[in-house]
DNA sequence: CGCTATGTTGATCCATATCAATAAGTGTGG
DNA sequence: CCACACTTATTGATATGGATCAACATAGCG
């Protein structure tokens, strides 16, 4: 591992309350590779070998069924990703794949289990960021049951906005394709979705979205704290 | 707190490992309670307030948008609920309402975050709780997004079967129109699903089912420990 | 450049929702 | 214990959101 990733590393919430030595047994066993995209990091119903952390680029987490394949969520920098199935030593129930070029970090799940029964301040970490993973897929299940294909996509389209810090204009960081699974829908629904969002004061262009009249947008949206917040 | 429910609750998971004195100490400040069916414990939005225990009876989680309900679980004996709302101090992102008559413990939220600092094993025993919680509801997402309504129902029927020791013939435990909500269809529609099921050897009288044809129905459901597994 | 993957658009189909009517439980009070 | 009211379940008819199929356009990329 590169001497200048490990600073990075001990700021993260997951890493930052725990001892020198502890974050040192672990950063020691484990290493840093850049992967190119398109490259399968985990498969579901694999054991879990090593906890991963994003630092950059990205990560598509999917799952899949009798032939059939899902978008479940894009682990962006810096999070770590298949963080239950390493604590609980129990086989991913989703796969990964690098969705561009990504520096990934590598901890060997048996290390992680072992710092997580020796430290204390990473045990709470651990909570902390478990808690956080729950409220997601609990957000993104209510989504997917409450609302229509239409309604999930403003919403969608509202919180990029909010991520690009409320900017009218900004960019999808999903493939379209990937969207549409995400959001549970196909890809030609996903185009008709934008095109009944125009009324909406929704241009799109490519990848560049412009909203262009917000009131208008939430109206139809309604998004909800208890759905859309990134925290919460 | 009645005295014969305490050892009871000391030997769920979640406070097996915690010493004797924090044992005591959220104990004293808890109250176990008896509530009617239909009566509404939490609310989505609301402040954690407790964190819920289960004794008897079953309790729902549902969530509402837009004047929109769905069902998103049932608890049964002996677990928690809003575990992580509580840990996190934030608010429900799931209301909660009795199904049956139903005896809860109710823990001082304040007390539980306090003994979780506190404890380490209470701490480790959250984080397995938590994990297995977050677990449960991406396989719950993986169904939805995966799996056309007649197979979720198909796996539903499978899963309960062998909930219910691998017996041919059970009961549904939960009213038709909950489990239709709960699978993420109409209760008309369930109705429809519960006779395209019947070529595979499924039968339906009120809420008693029997499954003549195993190999038949499991052809048709492909269950996979990824999805329907209830501990890994 | 030209190939291949992605995105769009149109036509059609299908799963599921909705609406409506009836039947069957379930609980309550007389 | 029965009659009534009310909720839940079923069934049929119809509507519709979204999927599928097919053709074409477009954009990356080697």
């Amino acid at each position: 591992m590169r001497p200048e990733d490990i600073p990075e590393i001990r700021a993260l919430d997951l890493f930052r309350d725990m001892s020198e030595e502890n974050f040192g047994d672990l950063v020691r066993g484990g290493y840093v590779q850049t992967f190119p995209p398109q490259v399968q990091l985990t498969t579901e119903g694999d054991h879990s070998d090593f906890l991963h952390i994003v630092l950059t680029g990205s990560v598509e987490m999917f799952a899949t069924w009798n032939g059939r394949e899902t978008s479940m969520a894009t682990v962006r920098p810096i999070s770590t990703f298949i963080l239950a199935a390493t604590i609980k030593d129990a086989p991913y129930l989703m796969s990964a794949r690098t969705s561009e070029k990504s520096r990934i970090i590598l901890l060997p799940s048996m290390d992680v289990r072992a710092v997580f029964e020796n430290d204390n301040g990473f045990a709470r970490a651990v909570v902390s960021e478990l808690a956080q993973c729950y409220r997601a897929v609990v957000k993104t299940s209510k989504d997917l049951k409450l609302r229509s294909s239409i309604e999930r996509l403003a919403n969608y389209l509202l919180r990029s906005r909010r991520r690009a810090g409320d900017a009218p204009e900004f960019e999808l960081l999903l493939e379209k394709r990937r969207l549409a699974s995400f959001l549970g829908m196909t890809p030609e629904n996903l185009s008709r979705a934008f095109k009944a969002l125009r009324p909406y004061g929704v241009e799109v262009e490519g990848a560049t979205v412009r909203i262009t009249d917000l009131d208008s947008l939430e109206r139809l949206a309604k998004p909800s704290p208890l759905i859309d917040d990134f925290s919460t």
